[in-house]
DNA sequence: GGCGAGAGCCGCAACGATATAACGTGATAC
DNA sequence: GTATCACGTTATATCGTTGCGGCTCTCGCC
């Protein structure tokens, strides 16, 4: 038992060639095997515990089953949700995935080559921004690859989430609510980007007048720092719309360090739904989209493109967005309800 | 450059065998080899952008690069910290990470197999409570295997924090500030009977009574509901040790919701340090401990062992663990200050 | 009874790399 | 002048699977 068994052995003691074994266990559609056969060797599988070698199996049927998932902060946890869905999702289907630091594969090109000329992956998932980058456009040739969270690039399968829309959603939601002075907290990057454009786009519709988006970075740090810095005391708006949740808990700390009450003097709703969001005090309100379905779907896209090597690019703009209302938002408190 | 290039072509290019170009690769020790020679391989390799086949490579020399990680929760905010620092010191190291998830190798003990006896990685990282399964056990003699955040258990290196140190410093913190009702509020497992020891440890030492353990459980919703029920309106104590800062979440807007003032009516001390606990309003004290040194040492004991076959178990108990005072905990209001 | 048609199974040749033994050279020693 | 040896380099044998062509029976049928 110390050494395990081989598929050569599993055939012996069933008294068969290993080809057959072989195929018997990848099911081959067109084996014609006898009943009586087939059970003998799958009782000498049994017996011996044999499990297929992974790497013989790759090197010769090169297909490792593993997808490589290349993310910037595994730390951030909009994508820790993601990734957890993916994995479910590859799991499934019978993957693994490998995980892979963004911004090492971007410093490092030549860690890219590695990955997709050594085939130590059957395709790659690669978060947006990074995927912006030149070097890996190469790499679009030689390995199936989805993009998500990302611009749409020529040649490259991308998923993402309807940013304009939830932002949209986010802004009207102040809106109903009575607010007239809103503005919008972004960050860098081509998604902070739509879902401004989303929030310009409610504010048009109400025959309002928007503010220039106010850039707080993507963490809770930055974003703190600049909402204190901002919002010294006097609050030059009612309400706000934050690009992430991440930063939107550091407005919300920024707001309290500043002395205004959240979800009174200044109401706040963020994009994205998390397990911190509803234990703040007062509680978040945001626009939720569905981040585990992003996980799962980038990992569908790419099976399908594994399986079929279907070319085009494929933008999904996921339609379940919806507002979860709670104390962070409100009324207006020092202005005329409408 | 449709296909990328083989050994072979390499060899062939240069005007040796194959097998010298593997050498010198792999920098064999004892090859020896004129210098003239070295350079036209490698401007070889070079020119045909050669990049080894991983699995051909596994094959042979029975070595994939990865490692096994096996969480419970990708979700949770203190393993992810040690999820991305684990895969720097993998990476660093050369080798990759695979996400597996834990709660699914413990269901199903066939799918270990696959990856133990299937040779699919070079070892397994797994995160305590699964590997006291049954099933665990007999993959340690299979393959490498480092548990972290669990209990030890013979024939298995471990690697956890000091679980109780860190409790007894957060209930010390607490006893300085001059509280002497103070509970602890934990949740299943052994780490948290662990820290709640630390607690006892330091009640005692200061000679003040103890209260039995509060399950609040790991995740921030139920630790909220139970605070609610156990705090409505009257603070029994005047501080709270909780078990981890995810929950510690729950605890903080569970006494907020029951209108007790944290950091005033309420002190609160909860273990581990993470990105949003300076963000709560008023924010979290914490004993943090070093999360990251976790998820690297975990890799480099692992690396260890895979090289030098090393047995015997290993117990690291960082010191590095500190009080990072916040908001959240002072002096006591309604006591009389020692 | 001979022939064709499958059904059922076998065996060889890769897949791409690496480890090891074997092999040619010169140079050195006797 | 032959034996010895060190130094480079090559050839060959795997590693464990899978894919493919082909071989051998057993039947059915004219």
């Amino acid at each position: 038992m110390t050494k395990s068994a081989r598929l050569s052995e599993v055939a012996k003691l069933a008294g068969v060639s290993p080809g057959l074994v072989s195929r018997l266990i990848n099911d081959d559609p067109r084996l014609k095997i006898r009943d009586e056969t087939r059970k003998r060797v799958e009782s000498a599988i049994e017996m011996l515990q044999y499990t297929p070698h992974a790497s013989a199996r790759a090197l010769r049927s090169s297909q490792t089953g593993l997808l490589g998932f290349a993310l910037y902060h595994v730390t951030d946890p909009i994508y820790a949700q993601m990734v957890e869905n993916a994995e479910a999702a590859a799991t499934a289907a019978g993957y693994s995935l490998v995980l892979l630091n963004a911004s090492e594969l971007a410093a490092n090109p030549d860690a890219l080559r590695r990955l997709a000329q050594g085939r130590r992956v059957d395709g790659l998932l690669i978060q947006g921004g990074y995927a912006q980058a030149h070097s890996s456009l190469q790499v679009a040739n030689t390995m199936p690859t989805v993009l998500f969270n990302a611009d749409p690039l020529p040649g490259f399968r991308t998923v993402r989430l309807d940013d304009a829309g939830a932002a949209a959603l986010a802004t009207r939601h102040l809106i109903e609510l009575g607010h007239s002075r809103i503005a919008f907290v972004g960050a860098e990057g081509s998604s902070s980007e739509r879902r401004y454009q989303g929030y310009l786009t409610a504010m048009v519709e109400a025959g309002l007048s928007s503010h220039p988006p106010i850039d707080g970075g993507w963490e809770a740090d930055t974003a703190r720092a600049v909402t204190e810095r901002h919002f010294g005391n006097r609050a030059a708006v009612t309400g706000l719309v934050v690009v992430s949740t991440t930063s939107a808990l550091g407005v919300h700390a920024g707001l309290i360090a500043a002395g205004l009450r959240v979800g009174h003097d200044v109401s706040l709703v963020s994009i994205h739904d998390t397990w911190f969001a509803p234990h703040l005090s007062p509680a978040l309100t945001v626009a939720a989209m569905p981040l585990g379905d992003l996980g799962r779907v980038a990992v569908e896209m790419l099976l399908e493109q594994i399986r079929d090597r279907g070319e085009g690019e494929v933008i999904l703009d996921s339609p379940a967005t919806r507002i979860v209302h709670r104390a962070s938002s409100a009324r207006p408190a020092d202005e005329d309800p409408r």
